[in-house]
Formats: C-alpha cells, structure tokens, sequence
DNA sequence: GTTAATGTTTCACC
DNA sequence: CGGTGAAACATTAA
C-alpha cells in the first residue's frame, strides 16, 4: 500500500465521503498502542497525510497511522485478517489493518512539518538541497528513503526518479553537482505525482520504466542488487544512469 | 509450500 | 556513543 502517493489517495477517498468533523460513535480493533476510549465521542476535525503518514487529527491530539509493507484499509467494508483499528462514524465506517497507529498529544499542525513532505504544497527543495549536502558521503539510493528528507519516497519511487534523472544510484552526494541535484529532486516530486494519478487510473504498474523490470526503455538490461546501507534492491540501468565519483 | 515485496524499529555487536 | 546489520513484525500474490 505505502508511498507517500497512495496515502494521499487514501486520504482523498475519505476526504469524499464526505463527512464533516465527524464524531467518532464507535472505535474497534486490537490496536493496543492507543488507549480507545479516548477517540470515542471526539470529532475529527481534519485528515491529512505527512508523507507516508495518515493523520487523524483531532483538537489536541492526533492519530498517525504508518500502513508499514503490508497495511491495508478499507471503508465500509470489512476483511478476514485482524483490525487493527475501526472508526465508526454515523454513516461510515473506516477500517485498518496490519498498520502502526499510535497517538500523539498536541494538534498536527505543532507536530508536524510538512516541508519534508514530496506530495505537499509546503515541500522546500531547498531545504532538501540544504540537507543533502549536510550529508556528502551519502550514496544517493540510500539518502532518497530517508524520510526526515523526502517524507514519502519509498523503494519505487526512488528507483524511478534515478532512472529520470540518469543517476547512477550509488554515486555520492558530493559527487552530484548542483544542477544534477536540483533536477533530481524535481523528478522526485514529478514522479510522486505521475505515481498518485497512475496509481488512481490504475496503469502504474505499466509505466515502470525500471522498477521490477529487465530491461530500460531503450532496451538495456537492467540490474537489480541490493544497494547502500538500506540495502533495499534497486533496479537501475548502467548505460542510462551515470555514476559520479 | 516457497518466495519476495511499495517499511520501519529494535536489539546485538564491534 | 556511532555505525552496521540482522532480526522482528505482518500479508498476500505469484
């Protein structure tokens, strides 16, 4: 389920219920992080997302839920697997499944910064530029998940946006020059947001131009290893995508 | 039955 | 303490 595209599309659908700072009337689920009684009778006054976060936000408190690898939701409908946690409102239902949720006091906007998030209209690229060069040993694959950077970049959108950008994935930060960077960072956010509308018309999969394939489009083979420090596997294609060193 | 995967946290060890 | 890395958690499709 989980880059930071699909929770907004998560957030979008419930977003059209829609329901208007809605009192929650009924709370289920094994969840054993978060203390129940305490969402029931309250009214949500907002849901937002932070990255790969989805955010519940109340008053003086917020629900953050992290779908991890295999999370799932589903509204006004049901599953087998165990519910991590169900809000029941008057008319709808929301239901999550195999997720974090945890509680955070206080109101999202004092938790959060949303100028770490790729899908936000708060997103700072000079910030992140800012960032980047704090950390010039680096290997670019691996810096790209780190979520106190881009907030929502996950293993595809990583791979895709080195392929756009014709870096190599192990090249290090203070290899890149500048312009490599910025042009980096856009396809970052390009992608993530070719991703949300892929992902609603339901071709992503097709577009792939890397990811979990064999060959690029222009028809070089593509080499899939784990890579850096996160060791997550990273498709990318040594013909297309140069290594600076 | 086995495997791998869109993720993160925790703990052991140097 | 910092870095590394393995283990842990959990689900489902191929």
């Amino acid at each position: 389920m989980p880059e930071g595209p699909s929770i907004v599309i998560l957030k979008e659908l419930i977003d059209d219920l829609p329901l208007h700072k809605p009192e929650i009337i009924e709370v289920s689920g094994n969840v054993k992080t978060i203390a129940k009684d305490r969402l029931l009778h309250q009214k949500v006054q907002e849901f937002r997302t932070l990255g790969k976060h989805f955010l519940i936000c109340f008053n003086d408190f917020t629900i953050q839920i992290h779908l991890m690898l295999f999370g799932t939701y589903l509204i006004n409908d049901t599953k087998k697997t165990p519910l991590k946690l169900g809000l029941t409102f008057k008319k709808d239902q929301i239901n999550f499944y195999t997720c974090k949720v945890d509680l955070l006091e206080g109101n999202a906007k004092d938790l959060y910064d949303w100028s770490i998030d790729i899908m936000s209209d708060q997103w700072d690229d000079k910030q992140a530029i800012k960032t980047l060069k704090e950390n010039p040993e680096s290997h670019i694959c691996d810096i790209l998940l780190d979520q106190h950077i881009f907030a929502g970049v996950g293993n595809i959108i990583k791979n895709e946006a080195l392929y756009r950008a014709k870096i190599h994935p192990l090249s290090k930060i203070k290899d890149l020059p500048l312009a490599k960077i910025k042009l980096l960072i856009k396809a970052v956010v390009a992608y993530s947001f070719d991703f949300l509308k892929w992902r609603k018309e339901g071709t992503l999969i097709k577009h792939w131009e890397v990811y979990n394939q064999k060959t690029c489009p222009k028809g070089h083979p593509i080499e899939k290893k784990e890579l850096g420090k996160t060791h997550r596997q990273t498709y990318y294609c040594s013909n297309c995508q140069k290594k600076y060193s």
